[in-house]
DNA sequence: GTATCTTAATGTCAAACAGACAGAAAGGGG
DNA sequence: CCCCTTTCTGTCTGTTTGACATTAAGATAC
C-alpha cells in the first residue's frame, strides 16, 4: 500500500495515508480523491480503480479538531516502483502485512481504515472482476491466480482455479496471443471483460478461523 | 421506506430522506443519525440495525450550497404504522416499489440514495444475517422466507430454502416454541444465531436481466 | 537430437449441492 | 370424519466442487 510520511505534527514522522482536503466549494469528493493520489504520491496511472471506502468522522481522531473524512480505496497495476521523487514527502510502498501485523505504526485511524479497505477489496474479489484491475492489461490466468492469492493470502488450486475462472462468463475473454516465460509451456494470455458482476462468484476457501461478529 | 415532506425550500413539498446537520463539533455522525432519526420522524425503536451507506457530495446536489451528506441504512422490525402524530412534521412510510418506479417524487439526489440502499440491503441479506433485523424477536422460516422474497422481489421455494437456512450454522436457532395461525400445521419459532456472516451464503436467483455495467 | 525439466492446459472421479417436486404431519372448520 | 391449509421431511436428478492424474508445449542440458 501506498503511505506517505507526515512531516508536521501530530503525528510527525508517523506514516498515513495519502490525503488532504477539499480545495474549494465546487470540487467533487472523486475528483479530490484523485488530485490528492496525484498531488501527495506523484500517482496518476491510467486504469486506476478508484472507489468510495467509507466515511471515518469519530470525534478524536484528529487531535487538532474536528475531521471527518471520505476514504477512498484504490487499486491499479504496474505501479512505479519507488515513486519518484518530487514534492511530495517521502511516499513509499509497504507492505500490507507489516502494516496489519503493526510493524508499520499509522497516524491517526489509518489503520481501521486500512483495515476495512482490505476486507473490502478481500470481499470484492469474489463477486467482483476487481481483480483484473490489479493486472496489466492482458494477463494470464496464472497472473490473475497470484492476485487472488496475495489478498485472500491462501493458496489456491491452479487446475480448479483455471476452470472456475473461465466458466464465469464476460469475466476474462482470451486475446489469441500467448507469452513466454523463461521456462513451461506458454500461457495463454486474456483480458478483462465486460462483466463486473460475477455469476457465478469465486468464493474463497472458508477459513477456519471462526469469524465470529462483526 | 420512512420519508418526510419537506416544509420549506428548496423541494417543498416534496419527499425526502430524514436527516439533517451535525449538532456541535463533538458529535459522531452515527450518533448524528441516530439523533435525526428521533428527531425527524420520532422513531426510537428497539433492534435497530443501522449501518453507513456512503457519502455523496457531488458540487451541485444541494441548490443552496455544498452539502456533503453521510447516508445511514436503517433497518428495523415492528415499525410503527403511521409514525405518531409529533412535531416531526410529515413522516411516513412509502412503498419502496413507488419510490423506485418514480411515482413518489424525491428531493435532492435522495433517489439515488435510495437505490444504493436497497442495492446494498439486497447485497447483504445473502452473505449476512441482515434480514433477521427485519423480523422479531423469534419469527418462523416462513417469516423470514417473506423478507427475502419481498427485499429480492422474487419467488422462493418453501422447501429449499427451509432446507438451506436450516443449513447455515449459527443463522437462526429454534426457540423450542410454536406458532398457530388460523390455519395450518403450527409453525416452529427461531431466533437470530451468533452468526454475522453466512457460510454458505444464500444467493439470490439469478435474475434473467443482465446486469451489466456498475 | 534426445532426455529432462517446467509450466500450462485438459480430464477424471467421488462427494456435496441445487432446484424441482412428492408426500407426510399437524392443526382448524365444515 | 373428511377436507383444507400450512409446515415439515424426503426423494430424485443434474450440476458443481475439491482433489488429483495426465497430457501438451515450450526451454535447457547433455
Amino acid at each position: 500500500m501506498l503511505l506517505v510520511e507526515r512531516g508536521v505534527d501530530p503525528y510527525r514522522g508517523a506514516r498515513a495515508l495519502p490525503g488532504g482536503f477539499l480545495n474549494h466549494a465546487g470540487e467533487d469528493i472523486l475528483d479530490a480523491a484523485h488530485r490528492e493520489l496525484r498531488e501527495e504520491a506523484d500517482l496518476d496511472v491510467a486504469r486506476l480503480h478508484l472507489e468510495q471506502l467509507g466515511t471515518y468522522g469519530a470525534p478524536g481522531r484528529d487531535p487538532r479538531g474536528r475531521v471527518i473524512s471520505v476514504a477512498y480505496l484504490a487499486i491499479a497495476p504496474e505501479l512505479p516502483d519507488p515513486v519518484a521523487g518530487t514534492d511530495a514527502a517521502d511516499a513509499g510502498w509497504e507492505s500490507a502485512a507489516d502494516v496489519l501485523s503493526g510493524r508499520t505504526k499509522l497516524a491517526f485511524d489509518h489503520l481501521r481504515i486500512v483495515t476495512d479497505g482490505i476486507d473490502r477489496a478481500r470481499g470484492k474479489l469474489e463477486h467482483s472482476a476487481l481483480a483484473t484491475a490489479f493486472c496489466r492489461e492482458t494477463f494470464t490466468i496464472a497472473d490473475l491466480q497470484q492476485v487472488y492469492e496475495a489478498v485472500w493470502g491462501v493458496q489456491l488450486d491452479p487446475r480448479n482455479f483455471y476452470r472456475k475462472v473461465q466458466k464465469v462468463p464476460g469475466f476474462i475473454e482470451p486475446t489469441g496471443q500467448e507469452r513466454r516465460a523463461t521456462k513451461g509451456r506458454p500461457a495463454r494470455l486474456f483480458q478483462a471483460g465486460p462483466t463486473t458482476v460475477l455469476h457465478p462468484p469465486l468464493v474463497r476457501p472458508e477459513s477456519t478461523d471462526s469469524e465470529g461478529a462483526r
